[in-house]
DNA sequence: TTGTAGGCGTTATCAG
DNA sequence: CTGATAACGCCTACAA
């Protein structure tokens, strides 16, 4: 009733544990006969080698692990898009598993003492921020490590992320092709990496087209949710559209599009008409406002499956290109489509 | 260089390897003086027990599978809110952590050999179907399970769930505190066990107030996806508006409650002046439609977290509560509050 | 072609 | 109180 090992394999087809192995993993070595004797045994019983023992041996646990940015504790409202990470789990997990893996998720964690209680071969860091406390935890595991979104610090050799640039250059064409002339860039104060690779995009956007460039730094809320950065955003908005508005905005964090939207109609704007209005990162909110809001598709899906197989050609020894960009795609809605002929 | 093995430290310390094991883990047996002396040469050298080797020997990885509704293949676009599965996944692995156990994440599978590969103790499966090709899987693990959602064939004899009654209940309650006097349901045409029991609760709570229920099913689009859930449940309110409308509609399935509200402003509806609207689950898009919408949290952290701790409990041989109902709240929005004295 | 044996790191048992 | 030893299940070098 037990799960059957090689042994009782072994027991049953009248022929040692070794052969057992062999036939069943092994090259050549074996009498075809006995191999599929062998295997059909196997299969009959429901042998299934031990994930456990193979580790053991093997030194492998075919097992990724997977760190999130969340918070260790019982809040963890420091979290912009459960949606983003949904689907970058939900994608690793599947591709992981593709691959003869499996992908083991991993709570913020400060202590190399704590990841090694737990049994994987590679780590993928989601988000790694500046002075992120995981980044010391991981180095002294002297395991290979790819970064989901760029580690400033250049302490995960590995990185798979979209490309910033192109995403925020696309959107300022698209904006600059409706018709936009002065378009202001809203920004979060905070020290991520896509922050600032955002805003200087937008700085040299803005001096190949030679216009002034107006990026504004929004304070970000004591607590980072999708709400309060909404909040903040419409703050922030409202100063900037209050006098001399600008005939676009872009808005360059999750939440952010939101918020000036709601300033805009506070003040009696009304998007697209009089202010053209776009998001860097797509999310579910942006479909259902009034207009829709342009965004960016950041493809989650592809760059957790990027990060994967970067991980595993690294476990297999390989060596993978250091910066990887994951593919993106303009969702052009209606908040930036001026209907003028 | 490499990792330090009990073998290490008990060379350093001059002991043998049981008298370090007994060190670290062990109750007494061992020499205070010893003890302590093995403790500081087990922190110098970095020690800290490979979870492979103990798994072998106990028979225990430390760590539980949370079996995802992902099917498996590259399209994955059955998902009906990310967002949910974001939450439900970051709690399970933060509530697993602090219980010295890891989570691994397990796509859906319907072959037993497939989750023989990955190693371990216990499985959380997520919103089990009826019919759901993963349960038979499972049921030849031998491995205790926990279901995330009701189990309607009853194979899993243990479940975590949110109360569909109350929330049900509530939400009938509160509109009709707003003045409703026909509620019309709006619930999704699936084999869903909470699509179900929702329709129950509403027939019932009709048959306590006396007014005859009006349960319209709707029919599923090909690809269940946010959108083409409010899709189809704007084709299906447009029906039941345009003649004899009710003065409000309850959506029982996400995403149900955003098409509602633009079938609504399509036949010149006004809500919540002429329609009154609440769905039962809240997600991310409902606070930024215009008017905002009324929802119930299902606080799906609070569900994860009691998955752990009941799976947990039957690892260590306990008898949890087969039903565990978890906690709800409404969120009252505008869509749902009458304006008039 | 097949069997034997050793070892991966840990823990339990038994002897000292 | 401590040391030696066996066993968990698997893989593989070596011997037959």
């Amino acid at each position: 009733m037990a799960k059957p090992t090689l042994r009782d394999v072994a027991t049953v087809a009248g022929v040692s544990v070794g052969t057992v192995s062999y036939a069943l993993n092994g090259k050549g070595r074996v009498d075809p006969d006995t191999r599929e004797r062998i295997r059909r045994i196997a299969a009959e019983l429901g042998y299934s080698a031990d994930p456990v023992a193979r580790g053991l041996r093997s030194g492998r646990t075919a097992t990724l692990g997977m760190a999130l940015g969340t918070v260790v504790g019982q809040r963890r409202d420091d979290i912009l898009s459960f949606e983003w990470y949904g689907r970058v789990t939900t994608a690793a997990a599947q591709a992981a598993f593709e691959a003869e893996h499996g992908l083991l998720l991993v709570p913020a964690v400060h202590d190399a003492g704590q990841l090694r209680r737990m049994a994987f071969d590679g780590l993928i860091v989601v988000e790694p921020g500046e002075g992120d406390p995981r980044l010391a935890a991981i180095a002294g595991l002297g395991i290979p490590a790819v970064a989901l979104g760029r580690d400033s610090t250049g302490r995960i050799a590995h990185q798979v992320a979209p490309d910033t640039d192109a995403v925020v250059a696309g959107l300022l064409d698209h904006l600059a092709a409706q018709g936009a002339t002065r378009i202001v860039a809203l920004a979060p104060d905070m020290p991520w990496e896509w922050a600032e690779r955002s805003i200087i995009a937008y700085r040299r956007w803005c001096a190949t087209r030679g216009v002034q460039p107006d990026a504004v730094r929004v304070p970000p809320p004591a607590q980072l949710s999708a709400c309060t950065m909404s909040e903040s955003a419409r703050t922030a908005a409202l100063a900037v559209l209050r006098d001399d508005p600008p005939d676009a905005i872009l808005a360059l964090c999750l939440g952010f599009g939101v918020g000036v939207l709601a300033a805009a109609r506070e003040l009696g704007l009304r998007v697209p008409h009089d202010l053209l209005l776009a998001q860097d990162s797509d999310e579910p909110a942006l479909h259902t406002t009034d207009p829709p809001i342009t965004a960016v598709d950041l493809f989650p899906e592809s760059q957790a499956r990027t990060a994967v197989t970067t991980l595993l050609e690294l476990l297999r020894g390989a060596h993978p290109a250091s910066e990887l960009n994951t593919p993106t795609e303009l969702r052009a809605r209606a908040s930036s489509q001026q209907r003028h002929g």
